[in-house]
DNA sequence: TTGAAAATATTGAATATTCAACAATTGAAG
DNA sequence: CTTCAATTGTTGAATATTCAATATTTTCAA
């Protein structure tokens, strides 16, 4: 009997490919939904992200968003475009700059929220509350273990 | 007291951004091994899927490797110059192209292979065995639950 | 059988992302 | 202090992706 290899295990089986796979669905679905307003899940997630009322430098943002530091710069000229949020040069570090939500941004982002909180209500009906809760325990702790 | 409300909840919160956050991270450490051979993510689950032998018409390739028609067509296109994939017209639906993997694809899928298994069972050690499992599982039925 | 609609793959233009280089500022060693 | 390395953010060119339009073939209804 042949011995069982992993080498020829199909793509469906690795954990990379369940993630990107999983990601695409869920990601494509919020996207629908934002694009009500027309914005995209990262401009979403940065406003979410700045919507605690600090400042955040872009350093920080990039990580916080996933995206790269240009990718970052050139989506934060559009928000800065569509007055959603602004830049502000940090005092305390003249290579800093720190962004911060406009009030139309603010406005902008509750909208977002509900249609985002639709969607994991919708995920919470046709997955069940409790593998929702555990696979979100399971992807933290994922994420920890590989730092 | 206040009422607790989903649409202030972080985005750190959201199922879609725990699987964003786990998708990229450990894309970049396959991306990572796999770039020893020089060789985009895209491109080995193309080598995987067609290293059944069999031929896959593009369109079913492009659902199976998560890529758009566009996209995938040049990234064949790519492929193809490097002799690592070739085209074949499908004789009985002759809008279908069918696409075969090379010998040499598939000496280079064989090294790819070797360097995915690396990495998962990298992760193995330091998320555990049984937190691997449950995850793949918890990801399949999600994955399920959405079409 | 014919003609319209659907399915399949590709193309080219418009967009977006990435990589490498740069400019500005800070930190820190000598 | 001065200088050199590190940090931070942006820019422009090179790449890659996406959208809409196209060409080809098949399907199917009339």
């Amino acid at each position: 009997m042949a011995k069982p290899s992993k080498e020829n295990s199909p793509i469906t089986e690795h954990l990379a490919y369940l993630l990107a796979q999983a990601n695409r669905e869920i990601n494509r679905q919020l996207e629908l939904r934002l694009s009500k307003e027309g914005v995209p899940v990262e401009q979403w997630r940065i406003l979410k992200v700045l919507s605690d009322g600090n400042g955040h430098s872009m350093g920080e943002l990039a990580d916080a968003v996933l995206l790269n530091h240009p990718t970052l710069t050139k989506m934060i000229d559009r928000m800065v475009s569509d007055t959603l949020v602004y830049r502000v040069q940090d005092p305390n570090d003249r290579r800093k700059v720190l962004m911060f939500i406009s009030d139309r941004g603010k406005v902008l982002c509750k909208r977002l929220n509900s249609l985002a909180v639709d969607q994991e209500e919708h995920i919470l009906e046709s997955y069940g509350d409790k593998s929702t809760s555990e696979l979100k325990r399971l992807l933290e702790s994922l994420i920890d273990s590989s730092n």
